[in-house]
DNA sequence: TTGTAGGCGTTATCAT
DNA sequence: ATGATAACGCCTACAA
């Protein structure tokens, strides 16, 4: 075994300061030829790497950032953490991804082993816990501590950071829209607790495109289930009770196991019912029929996270200016629609 | 801005030594009640959190462990990294996670930028071009520096240290006896290329069973793809040009996109040609029908995983003694096969 | 009971 | 051209 070599250690063996090696391997001007050789060709043999810990303290720079998220087994949270991954390591940094799987103590907890001096900044989307609860302070003391942090999807009015987000009312809208315009006139949606920002937005895109076509809004048509457990029971009773012709879900696992239902009752998709759901994961590409849905574009959404958290960790300026960075989502139609 | 608390701001302000406040806040007999409790409650007030960073450089543990996979949008990773997690953070450990998207040469960076100081072991699942290359001297440095590997999944005999594996070829055994138990006589493998330790593994449990049941091993059954990219064209030719009546695959995705083929042939599953999968994910559970798999339970792997690298890690004795611990896959019966 | 000093590995400033 | 010293924040053996 060989254990990681020093500074100290190379000093030691070639008979110079420490403080010599430092700069020798920096290629400094002020040392000479000769020593310099010396040092760094002896630091190649024993592959000597500076530590990382040592420079981090002294630098008060980790090149680390924490990503808090609520679950990982979600195909779109799976997409942001890559687009973080992919931006951060090609600046240098490395990702601490921790889970809050939806628990708010997780995420206070998380977010604390992290902000004595892990990390450099923080991306986080809100556990659903968290936003029931409304209960922000744990954020407000990692900016207060002057601790950047990026929102990126679940987000709140409630603490003054930057956020990316996608315009969820849109798309909502969009794919309401959408099936208003293929003649269905019984549309229904199912969702999960307003409580969730993302769900709420979505709510209002659906009702609005509704009220733009001068239809009704039917309280009825409009399933509420919870974020934690896939509530299948819920899913089947909304269809035994309900007639409808569309059907615009907030993510894919409610659409997929929906289209199922349906299917069984012997109806043809899209034919008799139209189906659009939220986030382009393998399960809308791969579905049968495969799935329209309103792509939420989440590499993207990771990449601009972690554009917005560097830029602010490497600014000098202590100006405090957020902003929110809004992408458009997208329509992507397959088969679940007539076309 | 409130910035975070040192103990020598705390010592400044009490007018005490900086090692009576760390001794106080460790609440040490040698130091006086009086002190102990205003060292604390001014400690509290101004909710004093010691530097992680300065902590780790002093124990040399970093009380972080590095996680490096080859992608994280697909199922089984994302349960490995889960299982990780909550091993990990119960035990007080953050992970670091980073991707190598299956390329040789971002496996090497990740884990040289991890290696130097930013984690106390690794947990890693080699990415196919390291497995095609063959190439393991990353590794070996690593292990050769003192630091803790435990390979997961995807593993190689050049490396000694830990692993953790499910029995893939009693996994495809399993499946292909279940096929021929059904009646099947023209069982199909679909798998990537033998470079895999996995798909390797998966193809002998395959032909195994068939042999053992007096089946010709028809290479032409067995259809190599490639691992980065999903190739539809090269599954469409496959069953354009053979007659099976049963498919063994060795992922989802290939399962999946499959047996839309057949389907569109007029073929029903699983009467006339049946389907196993590995892998037991969203995609199995709700694809209609739904899969037939062999369960993999990553996320115990992942458990088991960052156990064996915690133990390693906290245990005092150098004893270079490697383990590897082979987990039973299960076959999870749904219906894409016949009960 | 409290304080001093040295060290973890590195860098930067200021001598020599 | 080279080296000594202090500092980052914390801990701890040893003095006082």
């Amino acid at each position: 075994m060989k254990p990681k070599i020093t500074l100290k250690d190379i000093a030691r063996e070639l008979e110079v300061s420490i403080s010599t090696v430092s700069k020798a391997l920096k290629n400094s001007e002020e040392i000479s030829r000769d020593t310099k050789e010396k040092v760094q060709a002896f630091a190649k043999l024993y592959n000597y790497k500076p530590n990382n810990i040592a420079i981090s303290l002294k630098n008060k720079r980790t090149k680390n950032i924490g990503v808090v998220i609520p679950a990982i087994v979600h195909h779109f949270f799976t997409t942001v953490i890559r687009g973080i991954e992919k931006y951060a390591n090609a600046k240098g940094y490395n990702v601490i991804v921790c889970l809050s799987e939806e628990s708010f103590d997780r995420e206070v907890i998380n977010m604390e082993m992290l902000a004595n001096g892990s990390i450099d900044g923080f991306i986080m989307s809100l556990s659903s816990e968290t936003q029931l609860k409304g209960d922000y302070n744990h954020l407000k003391e990692v900016t207060e501590q002057g601790i950047p942090l990026v929102l990126v999807d679940r987000v709140t009015n409630e603490v003054e950071c930057d956020k990316v987000i996608i315009d969820d009312e849109l798309g909502a809208y969009v794919a309401t829209k959408k099936l208003i315009e293929q003649g269905r006139k019984k549309i229904a949606l199912i969702t999960t607790d307003d409580y969730l920002s993302v769900s709420k937005a979505r709510t209002e895109g659906y009702k609005k495109a509704l009220l733009e076509s001068k239809m009704d809004i039917d309280e009825s048509r409009i399933l509420k289930l919870s974020t934690m457990e896939m509530d299948e029971q819920g899913i089947q009773d909304f269809f035994k009770n309900n007639d409808v012709d569309a059907v615009l879900c907030v993510n894919e696992i409610f659409t997929v196991y929906s289209m199922r239902l349906v299917q069984n009752k012997g109806l043809n998709i899209p034919e008799d019912i139209s189906f659009i759901g939220f986030t382009d994961g393998l399960l809308s590409q791969y579905a049968n029929p495969s799935l329209t849905v309103i792509a939420q574009h989440g590499e993207k959404m990771g990449e601009i996270s972690a554009q917005m958290l560097i830029d602010k960790v490497e600014s000098e300026d202590e100006e405090e200016t957020f902003q929110t960075k809004i992408l458009e989502p997208t329509l992507v139609v397959r088969e679940s629609t007539i076309n």
